[in-house]
RNA sequence: CGGAACGUAGCGCAGCUUGGUAGCGCACUUGAUUUGGGAUCAAGGGGUCGCAGGUUCAAAUCCUGUCGUUCCGACCA
């Protein structure tokens, strides 16, 4: 490719819409452009790297083996409801009409559609297992789209389904697509981690989120370097913490607390660290209010507290709802006639003479104790993990860290298949449902993460694997035909050894040409210059260590080809 | 959905308070000089000021509405 015919509108300003740095360098190393918010047009090289992404993952499925096929972006409403996920889903689902007034929706997923094929065409154990997949354009119309490719509401997903005959060699299925996952991203050059994670909406049991290491990742997880355990935090598991206070127990005594709404107010008014005040939120769960109790310096987890309800619906109480039902919000507590339900923090049995909400207006207990005086129904793990708590599993440190989602594994059992009554045939002549698992890969948010993981403050810096094109060829002067010769038959010398490369014919000055090349970030760059001319010698510079060599012409062609297999196997498996 | 901000040339921005010929930098075109890290000089081209109403002799500027975009939060197979 001629850099002068390459459509790649390079930037020198940062748009003001971008804000996070994948999106920035993508926007400014001309590979995408925004059509509306969260949809985007992948410009000639980000579409090479898309491409090459999944080339990678298209391998690595079929090694697992995936069978590729292309199943409709258009979803008639009719098989939603089957599953029931038509009314489940919400305002993500991307509905639409034909000019009938029939429903359809736009595909954010495809258990549905996948699953009806499989009631359809699978009778008998002998015709399993299956692993299917396609890679698509997906719709999800998100309440808020942002951060370029990484939550868009147009997006390219790479989803596989598995259907299996029992529980066991679903394990199989997925501990093959496990081990897929981690070969794919090792081949784009991630550096990730699989957590166990949070089944979702989709259900099942058992799950893992692939995380790509990043501060701007919109999911935090907790890991173990002792163990080795690692979650997602909004199911890591922790134990509760005792504060070894050692005290008698007191008489709970009602005090005047002017004006103090919040922990941090009542903790300064008396003088008290915050995790000796119970926190009291109430949530309204499926319409049914519900009370939690907390510490005061801690989170409520709301996956973990939708979780232990067993609940479809989940919000935070708004000031109305509690007026309403003759609430204070501000000095909310457990202890008084309340005719919801409590459920509690597993630490919150262990604390003792603690302050909570009084139940009116100015006022808060001091001295409450849990069984005493009041009644808790409900016990449950509830909180959000923080850094430097213990390891529940070995006691090890744990931290934390930020990460991308880049994929996510789920065992399904039989959540689609009973619904949808896709069943198979044993040998012995009973029937059962399939046994399913589903796996997905954001293409996009991949390519995105890997920029996030690859960059300086010159631009990307790709990784071989998935690099647009393997080098960029720089003739120093445009005017200066013998280096204008060189550079031509430079290009194609490594054309003709299958590199792929970009040979950089356009009018410019030399800085302008390596400043754009820094930013695309092609991993190698051959100058053409004084010392080719007068010394016969090329120039590599390596992008991603700045490391320069200086190669006879002639042997260029090999040193590069030699440079790309050895950039290449760095992320192989 | 709650909070905030912004929409003026391809990109980055000024002008709006106090209404009166639409500006700057980059990019683009032509010419000259220059050629190892975003050159210099000269001459050019490009904008219904998001859209629709209203006020006014006159609106980018004031008022109302609307659409779009972004950020924080909530939410999220």
């Amino acid at each position: 490719m001629r850099a002068s015919n390459l459509y790649a509108p390079t930037l020198r300003e940062i748009p003001a819409e971008a804000e996070i740095i994948s999106h920035r360098l993508m926007l400014r190393a001309g590979m995408l452009h925004k059509v509306a918010a969260g949809i985007y047009s992948y410009l000639p090289l980000s579409w090479r790297v898309m491409r090459k992404i999944m080339d990678i993952i298209r391998e690595e499925m079929d090694k697992a083996g995936g069978q590729e096929l292309c199943m409709p972006i258009v979803h008639p409403a009719e098989i939603w409801q089957q599953s029931g996920r038509w009314q489940v889903y919400g305002d993500e689902l991307w509905r639409l009409k034909d000019r009938n007034g029939r429903d359809f929706c736009l595909g954010p997923t495809h258990e549905e559609i996948i699953t009806h094929h499989i009631k359809g065409d699978v009778r008998s154990y002998k015709q399993l297992p299956l692993r299917l997949y396609q890679i698509q354009t997906k719709f999800r119309d998100e309440r808020r789209p942002r951060f370029g490719l990484m939550r868009g509401r147009e997006f390219v997903m790479k989803d596989m389904y598995s259907f299996d005959i029992d529980k066991e060699a679903l394990d199989i299925s997925y501990a093959l697509l496990h081990r897929a996952y981690t070969n794919v991203f090792s081949r784009c050059g991630l550096d990730f981690r699989p957590v166990e994670a949070d089944s979702g909406a989709i259900g099942g049991r058992g799950s893992h989120e692939f995380m790509a290491l990043a501060e701007s990742g919109e999911a935090e997880i907790a890991y173990c370097d002792t163990c080795g355990y690692a979650a997602s935090t909004e199911i890591a598991s922790v134990n509760p913490v005792n504060l070894n206070i050692e005290e008698d127990i007191k008489e709970k005594e009602l005090i005047n607390t002017p004006d103090c709404t919040t922990i941090q107010e009542v903790s300064a008014f008396l003088n008290i660290n915050p995790n000796r005040i119970v926190k009291s939120i109430c949530y309204e769960a499926d319409n049914k209010l519900i009370m939690v109790l907390i510490r005061g310096d801690r989170q409520v987890n709301e996956i973990k507290l939708k979780n232990a309800l067993n609940c479809l619906e989940l919000n935070y109480a708004t000031d109305e709802v509690l007026n309403k039902a003759g609430l204070n919000p501000g000095y909310l507590g457990p202890i008084g006639g309340n005719s919801f339900e409590i459920i509690a923090d597993d630490e919150i049995p262990l604390m003792i003479n603690h302050v909570c909400g009084g139940g009116q207006k100015d006022y808060h207990f001091i001295n409450a104790n849990p069984g005493r005086d009041y009644k808790i129904e409900r016990i449950a793990d509830l909180r959000l993990v923080e850094a430097g708590e213990k390891c529940s599993a070995c006691g090890g440190l744990l931290k934390v860290a930020r990460g991308i989602e880049v994929g996510q594994i789920f065992k399904l059992q039989t959540k689609y298949s009973e619904k949808m009554g896709a069943r198979y045939v044993d040998e012995k002549g009973q029937e059962h449902d399939i046994v399913m698992g589903c796996y997905g890969i954001g293409v996009g948010r991949t390519m995105a993460a890997v920029i996030e993981q690859n960059n300086d403050e010159n631009g990307i810096i790709w990784p071989m694997n998935i690099a647009p094109y393997h080098a960029v060829i720089v003739p120093v002067n445009d005017k200066d035909e013998e280096l204008v010769n060189i550079s031509e038959g430079l290009y194609q010398a490594l054309q003709k050894a299958g590199a792929e490369v970009v040979l950089d014919d356009r009018k410019e000055r030399p800085g302008v040409k390596f400043k754009d090349a820094d930013l695309i970030g092609f991993p190698l760059r051959l100058t053409v210059g004084k010392k080719t001319k007068n010394e016969g010698l090329v120039e590599i510079k390596l992008r991603k260590s700045g490391e320069v060599l200086e190669i006879p012409l002639e042997e260029a062609p090999k040193k590069v080809l030699e440079l790309i297999s050895k950039q290449e196997k760095v992320n192989d498996f």
